[in-house]
DNA sequence: GTGAAAGCGCTAACAA
DNA sequence: TTGTTAGCGCTTTCAC
């Protein structure tokens, strides 16, 4: 049973495949009456357009592609709420990708490529600036979480650097001194600005002496193991973790260890997902704005698609959002 | 700018787009030289297929879209790496959409319609039967966590009704007598089964005159709600909640009331999502197999696309995961 | 208001 | 092993 064409909607009429497509879509054209017929035959028959022809015809596709490199991070729920939002009434279509590893990120991309999207927003994405770059020349594209310097692409980043200062600033205002940072990943946008971060607050502070780096990695086993190397030299009185994961695995290593949060060691996390919002873990945290995020996403996209061609990037500041984590240093003692 | 096409590859490969077709796609027909000179030319010109031209040709889209319908959930990521794992290697795209909300989960559908999608995986979705029943006529269609009858598409569901049952249980052979429920939302998929599970345990068990409801809804307002509500009248020893959210939900506001769990009362949450796992939270909960629910969908839409016509459905069995938010009566008082 | 005709870039017979 | 020829279903001039 063939899926009806516009000329089987035309036929079923009795008018001209090409006034079936202008009413169709609503544009001008046939007469009221003869619109009611063609709306009409066009839903008897159960006709959908074809997206494939369309396009082609078209040469483009009303659609933007979103990559996700991680489903099970809490950060794209919002981003892309953020996104759909903003875009819900533009009679864009959204497709997310899952790109989990450099090999799917790649084949996303070339979907995106292959369909003709109009636009991408690519978060946190890990494929070579090159790549990014190829991409940025062929359609509207939004980098979250990664500072490439293209100006094929517009750029949203948050201010790790910034971010991870605020965190150690505020354990130094609650008394401490002997702050120790669990790193994240050396990947792209991975833990990097926030180390940095760490080191230059410790420096501005007069801590250097203090300065100790552990872990390297996302897990909740770089988490532990970061733990235990700290513990073993000198338990610190608190830490900053490269994200919430991190921060978690921490604080369940120190449990197992015997020691209690933030009892004996105060803890700040990155990202304020929603585990950490949960009364039952209270971790206070670095939080990005997502939503906002994805709804600057979405404004860029349809500056490009207005026709801006320069480069825009924004870096938005994170704020740290105190809980039940960290406590004054006369307390933990 | 325009993108290169086949036609160029042929051109500068010196040879016909039919071999450059051919060749680009792995079928025989260049002689190994030809193939080089082609590949090559096609990578000059960073050549990508236009999926609209070759979908239109080939009337298929070697894609597959999955719904969500709530992004939040991490009950989706699991699914859809399940899924992902097994479609690998097969040459399939997957396209997933965002539904949230009737008016957007029609959008995605018509999206998939248009494009059309060869396999469409559908995750909690909560149009009517009929659209469901029509989808499945036009691809091979996998539904996940809802209880559809047309026999157009494939279904996988998990026992709620005896995840519930297990949750009472649990709490019956700890000891308790005074269980109440929190219920779910009354929408196609939420917390009916859950809700009737409940019941019929609580009657098997002797149970009857302890059978409360209280709550009714999916968020922490519900949860909270609920809990003042028993409260109100008398307070039971423990509480099967409809998911997790609402059994955190219920926690905290237990904890904001003085009451502590499972000190005062135990509870059992739905859906072992990763924060009951949390070890600060550590929610006893009711897992469902989330990964092997997308692993079976893939193999559900592989069978249809070998030519099975016939409907499949298939009832996974949750089991209980114990954890630290329940305890003994005893204990308890 | 309405219709005819020419593609969009690709695949798939069918010839050569 | 290679090339030719028709479409796929739609949009878009351009003419009526």
């Amino acid at each position: 049973m063939r899926r009806p064409t516009l000329d089987d909607v035309a036929e079923r009429a009795g008018v001209s495949r090409t006034l079936v497509s202008l009413t169709l879509r609503g544009l001008a054209g046939a007469s009221e009456e003869t619109t009611r017929t063609i709306v009409q035959a066009a839903s008897d028959l159960g006709y959908v357009p074809d997206a494939a022809a369309r396009n082609l015809a078209r040469k483009s596709s009303q659609s933007i592609g979103v990559m996700l490199n991680d489903m099970h991070n809490p950060f794209f729920a919002d981003v892309v709420g953020g996104l759909q939002s903003r875009l819900l009434d533009s009679g864009y279509h959204i497709l997310m990708g899952v790109g989990e590893g450099l090999r799917l990120e790649r084949s996303v991309l070339d979907t995106f490529l292959s369909y003709r999207m109009e636009g991408a927003v690519l978060i946190g994405p890990e494929v070579r600036e090159r790549e990014i770059e190829s991409l940025g020349r062929a359609m509207a594209t939004v980098i979250i979480g990664r500072r490439v310097r293209t100006d094929a692409v517009d750029v949203i980043v948050s201010d790790d650097h910034k971010g991870a200062m605020l965190a150690v600033q505020h354990l130094f205002d609650l008394g401490h001194r002997d702050i120790a940072h669990l790193d994240g990943a050396s990947i792209p946008g991975g833990g990097n600005a926030r180390r940095r971060g760490y080191v230059d607050a410790m420096r501005r502070l007069g801590l250097e002496q203090h300065i100790r780096i552990a872990g390297g990695g996302f897990t909740l086993r770089h988490a532990a193991d970061g733990v235990d190397e700290l513990v073993r030299t000198q338990r610190p009185t608190a830490l900053f973790a490269a994200n919430d994961r991190v921060a978690l695995g921490a604080m369940e290593r120190l449990s197992e260890l015997g020691l209690s949060t933030p009892g004996d060691v105060s803890i700040v996390g990155y990202d304020n997902t929603s585990i950490a919002a949960q009364r039952r873990v209270g971790l206070t945290s670095i939080d990005q704005p997502r939503v906002e995020i994805g709804e600057l996403a979405a404004t860029l996209l349809q500056e490009r698609f207005a026709g801006r061609t320069d480069a825009s990037r924004h870096v938005l500041t994170p704020k740290l959002v105190e809980r039940d984590s960290t406590s004054t240093l006369e307390t933990t003692r």
